[in-house]
DNA sequence: GGCATTTTGAATCGACCACTCCAAAATATC
DNA sequence: GATATTTTGGAGTGGTCGATTCAAAATGCC
């Protein structure tokens, strides 16, 4: 019954995903959203509550679209190869850091600056979906070595690792990275996870 | 012959240094450095011309006092086994990243943001060492292979593990990582350098 | 002590920050 | 068409930002 919007609520957070993910928060103004979504910082703050609250959505949406698909990989239990898993999870995130129609890195690395001491909101948003990360990656280490899988270091230390990886990917690609180097490196994170018997290949 | 200065440069800047390095450019003001160096703005700006120009000497300064001696070991020919070289090197700066006395993580990596594709000087600032230290990595592994070591990738794609690795490392210091989590993960990446031919240990 | 030189403190600059207020505009229901 | 409800645009809030100005203060040199 009411005036409709004239940009709906999952396009505007899209395009405030695109700023922040860019930029980071700190560096992303209200000004620079009224801009990109051609609307009134009235508009905005009526429709999200502050720009705290809208960088918040705009991670969430960044999760759910992408990273949670690869995320799925490991969330489920699985029968195979946990290096192959990784190899999977870690190109495609490698992909994600590298795509050509959005910013260069990771949203959840890049965007919400250091976690201060005191009190920084944005930082706080982006550290909980690292740590879920790395205690999915953990436990997913834990099932693979119940399931007779000859790791190359502690469940935790291996997740601690591809994690490590993964957020230094993401500023290799804000520094310019190409796609490739990306790939190289993941495919050889991932070949370091299990024991190696015997020498592979030239 | 003028008024001495109430703080040495040296000590200004190692103060200058330990903001930024724990709040990160942005998040540090002019009035958080005047508050901490005990001086008005005017000093700062008497002795330093401007706030990026100030973290532009601490980061120089953090490359001298706390990546240099790591990074002297990988800049001069080495003979010995590049596995215990990166092993040294990661292990020291997991080291300063996770120091009593210190701001979590690794200047270099936290405190400039992310480079965007506009304006941001403090971002290029740290870049700038950041190139660096592939481009030396990646020549001292270029060394080793022609000595005669069998590393496990390319030289570019190494350098570029190690230094993604160093990158995670810091994000994990930040979140709150502690230094054995680091040392492990240094040593994991660290033993991944060179192929190894056989099963080494339990 | 007088002078040149530099630093220091305090007040202040315009610009930009996140955020708010309010009247006008646009719709659904009646 | 009248009314209720929500969004929209624009002006404006106090606050903080980086940076500046200027007179007073503190030294070495003479």
């Amino acid at each position: 019954m009411p005036r409709p919007r004239l940009v709906p609520e999952h396009e505007a957070i899209d395009i405030a995903l695109t700023l922040f993910w860019s930029r980071g928060y700190d560096r992303t103004s209200i000004a620079d959203l009224s801009a990109a979504l051609g609307l009134g910082p009235s508009s905005i703050y009526n429709a999200f509550g502050s720009k705290e609250r809208l960088f918040r959505r705009a991670i969430e949406r960044y999760e759910e679209t992408h990273v949670a698909p690869w995320l799925a990989l490991i969330s489920e239990p699985h029968d195979g190869d946990p290096a192959e898993l990784v190899r999977t999870l870690m190109r495609g995130l490698a992909r994600v850091y590298t795509g050509d129609d959005t910013p260069p890195g990771c949203a959840i690395f890049e965007s919400g600056g250091t976690a201060s001491p005191r009190d920084s909101q944005a930082a706080i948003i982006t550290q909980r979906p690292r740590d879920a990360l790395r205690r999915d990656l953990r436990q997913r280490f834990v099932e693979a070595r119940r399931a007779g899988h000859d790791l190359s270091a502690t469940p935790a230390t291996l997740a601690a690792a591809v994690v490590s990886a993964l957020s230094g990917m993401s500023q290799l690609a804000c520094d310019g990275g190409s796609r490739a180097q990306l790939l190289n490196v993941a495919d050889h994170v991932a070949s370091g996870v299990v024991r190696r018997t015997r020498s592979s290949g030239s």
